[in-house]
DNA sequence: TTCGTGATAGAG
DNA sequence: TCTATCACGAAG
């Protein structure tokens, strides 16, 4: 991964990222996915971003550089894992399973692989990602991203499950894939 | 389709 | 304190 990778427009680094790997190395191993969908939040001007509602997040934002994780607990559930980049961050949204599938069969407590990360707070959980990687950068090679020689085809969509913005074409998924978490 | 779950933030 | 809202997921 080139630097400055995430210090560009946010659609732009959503884009990019399809079809590159998404991996968080652990002690005991690696567990890792091709990423199949994202979507991109701009930091001041989309009012679906929480830089536009939650002023402690907005602080975060500008107080951190592109590439810092951005990972926050929601619906009382789950983590979102995101990526800060130039004038805002990318929700990783799905993973194709590729390394470490027997932990993240043991942590979504199901077997089956079209399960395990078809969901950005599937992903967090199949990965093991919680709020102890919020602000980690990926250059400290816990949790990063890590070039294929894919040349995926890609769709651009609008954003799920938000209310503001919702008409913004600024979610991306790689065409045809099984593990896109909806269509 | 409905509902659980808990952090955040603003109002009272 | 109280209440609304939320970048979701599982069950039905």
């Amino acid at each position: 991964m080139e630097k400055d990778f995430f210090d560009r427009d946010p659609k732009i680094v959503a884009r990019d990222l399809l079809g590159k790997k998404l991996v968080h190395e652990e002690h005991d191993g690696r567990v890792s996915g091709i990423i199949v969908e994202t979507e991109a939040y701009y930091t001041k001007t989309d009012k679906a971003s929480h830089t536009f509602y939650r002023p402690s997040a907005l602080k975060f934002f500008l107080n951190n550089l592109p590439g810092t994780a951005y990972v926050y607990f929601t619906y009382g559930n789950h983590w979102m894992l995101n990526v800060l980049t130039k004038d805002g961050a990318v929700l990783f949204r799905a993973l194709e399973p590729v390394e470490g599938i027997k932990k993240m069969k043991i942590r979504r407590k199901t077997s089956e692989i079209k399960k395990l990360s078809n969901g950005p707070g599937k992903l967090a959980q199949a990965l093991g990602i919680n709020g102890a990687h919020n602000g980690l950068h990926f250059a400290e090679k816990k949790i990063f991203v890590k070039e294929t020689n894919l040349a995926p085809q890609i769709v651009e969509a609008t954003r799920i499950g938000i209310t503001r913005d919702s008409h913004k074409k600024l979610r991306f998924y790689i065409k045809g894939n099984e593990f896109v978490s909806k269509k």
